[in-house]
DNA sequence: TGTAAAATGACCCTTTTGTGGCATTGTGGC
DNA sequence: GCCACAATGCCACAAAAGGGTCATTTTACA
């Protein structure tokens, strides 16, 4: 028997859904709650093996409280279920920790295949969203840094003093210097962990 | 008509693939090739709407390939197709630009299906990839620096220097360095730049 | 209640960085 | 051939960071 609690603030979905999963084969729709400080308060006693969470909640955000669980109960798979298909609510959950992303107009049907997929070891989603986050991993094609100052700019991020980048890279350190000038100028920053941590948001390295 | 290229070492694979291709309705082979440079060398004077490709090729890699083919036409959408579901090739293919990633025992029918749907702006996969995608986004639960350290880390992110980080967070300079020896030795790093690189690739930030 | 970890603060000294200006050579595109 | 840009190099000085060692207070947990 598969157990599923839901988190929704709005009651009359909430029980549509309590009754199409207690009405399906091998579901069981373990507890309900209505805001996230009430399913943080008793998620550890009742765990389910499905978490399926609105994250439009009054109060504490749900992407807060995805936080908040998981770091409780790190293994427990949870499910967005919302009505926006916002790139923002996306990431953040995602990052949040939650496996699944489904908006609300997925067909009752799909949305118990959706659960069982998540409990097999599956990350539910549309095939748009997925298209979100894969877009979201790759690196930038265009680079503002040439070849060499990307060679420093590698070296940086392992913690290389000038002088040490400067052997590695058979140049004197007035030129990797000159670089790293040159690799702030572009990247409009002023020190080698600002220019470090945003090579990593902009995904160029 | 959606138009699709083949890039397939082997043989038979190919042909069975282009002959699915064309004998469905709305698709059409646009062009065959056995290796990394013969598609390279061509694709720009033969662009398709969807390529798909194989990953496990004789000379240059496919991840090189889409990594080459992705900085020519940085639109295209690129579908990997091959016979192991490992983790890196994933990984390394959806950073190189890939799009999708379906194994090769994936039906006709599906394929078909794959192909439409990453035209249409989408991103398919297996659930199970989808999940490995989506885990490798979330961010440690387990995290062995102190919120006060993670504070003066997310500064030293933004290239603040000591003296701001201090006025910031209402502490002497002294306790900001103090924090950062801690992180240093925490992370096992010896400089500012290492220690926002590795906050990244462990994702604490 | 004791202990460990977190958070705070200080001093000293060496090394590293950031920034300013100046200059040469090669390469690819128009 | 000219121009932009990448890549190379040098000097000088102020600011910042790294690595020691020292210490106190609070908090959390067993």
């Amino acid at each position: 028997m598969l157990t599923v609690s839901l988190v929704e603030d709005d009651e009359d979905i909430r029980q549509s859904l309590a009754i199409l999963i207690n009405g399906a084969n091998g579901f069981q729709c373990l507890a309900q709650y209505g805001d996230c400080p009430s399913v943080i308060a008793d998620i550890q006693k009742n765990t389910p093996n499905v978490l399926l969470m609105d994250i439009g909640l009054p109060g504490m955000s749900g992407i807060e409280g995805i936080k908040i669980i998981k770091s409780m109960l790190p293994k427990l798979d949870i499910i967005v279920l919302t009505s926006h298909e916002n790139d923002n609510y996306v990431f953040e959950s995602l990052c949040a920790g939650a496996c699944g992303y489904l908006i609300k107009d997925t067909s009752p049907a799909r949305l118990l295949e959706c659960i069982k997929e998540i409990y097999e070891g599956g990350s539910p989603m549309s095939t748009q969203i997925a298209r979100m986050v894969v877009t979201s991993f790759q690196k930038k094609t265009e680079n503002p840094l040439s070849p060499r100052e990307m060679d420093v700019l590698n070296h940086l991020c392992t913690g290389r003093s000038y002088k040490i980048i400067a052997k590695t890279l058979f140049i004197s350190e007035e030129t990797v210097r000159r670089h790293i000038k040159s690799i702030y100028r572009k990247l409009q920053v002023h020190s080698n962990t600002e220019a470090v941590a945003k090579a990593f948001r902009d995904k160029l390295i």
